[in-house]
DNA sequence: ATGGCCATGTAAGATGTTACATGATTTA
DNA sequence: TAAATCATGTAACATCTTACATGGCCAT
């Protein structure tokens, strides 16, 4: 059987939260969160939710509850579970583990290309919409914290953490750039052309 | 001309960064880094490196400062600098404030498929893990602070900022499961089949 | 009944991976 | 000189996105 992927254990893991769902509710969970590493787009899912019934990972109930045309409502097999068991872990994959990726971290390493103008500029606008995000995943965090489920509120949570500590890191980046490190061995000066 | 993407965005960078360079040369910053988000696998990094060229965003010397066959060492063009310019930003893409993907916070979402036993070995192994995991990039992040560039160094502070957050969250997930939520509407106990 | 939205797909394209082929250089 | 390694590619495949096609339901 083959490894499971990212998407493929999320999508079963709503399946298992849900219960009995039609592809295009699957879809609204991607397409309504916050976070946009997925679109939720057709595309991707219902050739997903194809897959994983043909592999008995789900399997879709005669009757279907919510669809209005002929759709089906699928449901999590007992080795549907075990595929989700053994996707969630332990074992974890090694990159579950390292750094998250993070494109304003990516961005920084080559922030010496912009000119110190410009790169105020970028500064500024990153802590500015960062500290606007923030209060949005604050406001998040409450909400699911009084909806009860302590796994969503530990998720949001963890996003609200994630934000924190890159707002933080953020004023440590203005200000080292500001006032560049002592124990160098050569001169924090990275002049370029142009 | 086509939207600059992340991975392309990457290697422009690196190949200003490195100056003329050889396909196998940005390879292997890819492959090395610590992070294996990219794996700097031939089959992107030389039709990449081709479509670049194609763009007149990166530009081949006749000569070949390292290669040992018949490699060309690219340098980047003019327009070449614009691009990654603006692949940088200001502005920055939505997606790059907001939270990034954590692959350990997705899993979290869905841990209440797993035994409380399981689920105890899985926080434990994360805990694990992460915690030498950190020691990892501590080291790299002494070791960038010494080389004296400060760009580096920011990169591998962010790395360990995350690392942190996520350690102390994970704690706080701990000990958020052993010790349920009080201010929900129903009680936290989310008892499922299995 | 018709225009608009909900829902289910499919097609084409972009981008990445693994696996393979092959040539050049170093090393035993 | 034979084997190992470095380096450059290509081919096949997987997966996701955007854009499109189409069918059913509902409100005016």
């Amino acid at each position: 059987m083959p490894r499971t992927t990212e998407l493929e254990g999320c999508v079963l893991g709503v399946v298992w939260e849900k219960g009995p769902c039609t592809p295009y509710t699957i879809r609204r969970v991607f397409q309504d969160s916050p976070s946009p590493h997925w679109t939720g787009s057709a595309g991707a899912i219902y050739p997903l939710v194809a897959r994983l019934a043909t592999r008995r990972l789900i399997r879709a109930d005669a009757r279907n509850p919510t669809g209005r045309r002929g759709a089906k409502a699928y449901r999590i097999t007992p080795s549907g579970l075990e595929a989700l068991k053994r996707w969630l872990g332990p074992p974890l994959p090694e990159w579950a583990i390292g750094v998250p990726v993070d494109a304003l971290r990516t961005r920084l390493r080559f922030l010496g290309a912009l000119t110190a103008q410009v790169r105020k500029d970028f500064l500024d606008e990153a802590e500015t919409r960062l500290r606007d995000h923030l209060r949005v995943v604050e406001k998040e965090c409450r909400r699911s914290r009084a909806g009860g489920d302590p796994f969503a509120y530990l998720v949001s949570r963890g996003a609200l953490s994630m934000l924190q500590a890159r707002s933080g890191w953020l004023r440590e980046v203005r200000h080292t750039l500001e006032k560049p490190l002592r124990s160098g061995r050569r001169p924090a000066s990275r002049a370029r052309k142009r």
